[in-house]
DNA sequence: TCGGAAGCGGAATTACGCTTCCTCTTAGCG
DNA sequence: CGCTAAGAGGAAGCGTAATTCCGCTTCCGA
């Protein structure tokens, strides 16, 4: 764990971020499916290094996830500064997708792959969650999307079109078009209510959680 | 390849399909990941009898796949039944997805995954996306649901879906909520055009495709 | 300028699954 | 009933990646 004891020494520093950048590149491009060796190489540098800055492959994707997460928390953030609540929380939701177009890495950070140790990243998720509860909020009380909407909806929603984005090889115009689907069933001149069960009879209580 | 040349030794038959139901078992468990070996185990055989029957890993997740294609455009086909359009639609994304709950294989292979050859299961694909293909062209005619949706807007949200469905360890509410607000979106009481973009400027033509 | 702790390189080790190979067994026709 | 090709079993072989090890090199404080 190279955390804050000892100053660290600048050639070590150099390399680590020569790391991070290797590997943002390349989980980037390949997902978890990225290999240590070509991380290693791609950053000029050597197996034994690669592995003193970061004990295993999964600190080291953790580390990539962790600072998007932080990325993704601050745009959020920004986002929350444009004064109409709907539009806030419709660019929350486009920047947040936009950012992650291209990025193998985040796709899968924010799909909840299981090739994750999700234990690593918890309070950079929190602090993100945190963001997106302070729009939602604020979306909701102005009437402006749907009155049942919730942080825990934004995650389905927003990891139902990064499904689409990551196994869409081709480019990108499947995820724009599932966005905009998504935003009509959120914003709310869109219907509220929803009609009833017509096929496999929906258990009792399915409708919310958390 | 054990198609149709000579009948096939009434053993041979019998072990296949105890193949098939340990396959169909350890995939819908663990999916992609499930072991060869386990499920030569698991089907009371050995290793050898199971590579007589597929040749590959490949070979036998793509038979389980395409059985579940097959399934599914039946599924559909009979949801066509159903007199008001609105309604089938309705019944067969439902059934869909139902019949996807607790089984990996079938959500990884609706997903896209490329864990899977695709080109194995190209026939069985094509036969589900016609039945979904009759089911949509109804309900739009009718005015049922929004009137650009295509099939390819059917396996986007539903691939949605089983996103959620796939990454939450947790019960089945999740999804079933994620289906509401789908349904939502398409439903015709919904508003069918966009507002405008906010934040990142949509490009040009980003709306349909296909 | 020196000493030695911190850092580096990269070949060797390990672990884990799929696949192959070869011998033994059995269904089923004549 | 006897023969033989089809089928079964399962241990060994392989390829692939992560991870470890350890001798060599470089920073940096005194």
């Amino acid at each position: 764990m190279p955390d804050n004891q000892r100053p660290l020494r600048a050639d070590a520093r150099r390399n680590r971020e020569r790391i991070m950048a290797a590997a943002g590149e390349l989980f980037a491009q390949h997902g978890h499916g990225a290999q240590m060796e070509d991380i290693a190489a791609h950053a000029g540098l050597g197996m034994g290094t690669l592995y003193r800055h970061f004990p295993s492959k999964q600190a080291l994707l953790a580390a990539m996830v962790g600072e998007r997460f932080r990325g993704m928390a601050e745009l959020v953030r920004t986002a929350e500064r444009i004064a109409d609540p709907g539009k806030a929380f419709e660019a929350a939701l486009r920047g947040y997708l936009e950012a992650a177009d291209g990025d193998a890495t985040f796709q899968l950070a924010l799909m909840g792959t299981d090739d994750l140790r999700w234990d690593l990243v918890q309070e950079q998720k929190a602090e993100f969650a945190e963001a997106v509860r302070g729009i939602i909020d604020r979306a909701v009380a102005a009437g402006r999307v749907r009155a049942d909407l919730t942080v825990a909806d934004f995650t389905i929603l927003a990891r139902g079109v990064l499904s689409t984005m990551y196994f869409n090889a081709g480019g990108n115009a499947d995820w724009r078009r599932h966005l905009e689907l998504v935003l009509d069933s959120v914003r709310v001149p869109a219907a509220t209510s929803t009609t009833a069960p017509v096929s496999p009879p929906a258990r009792p209580g399915a409708g919310r959680r958390r």
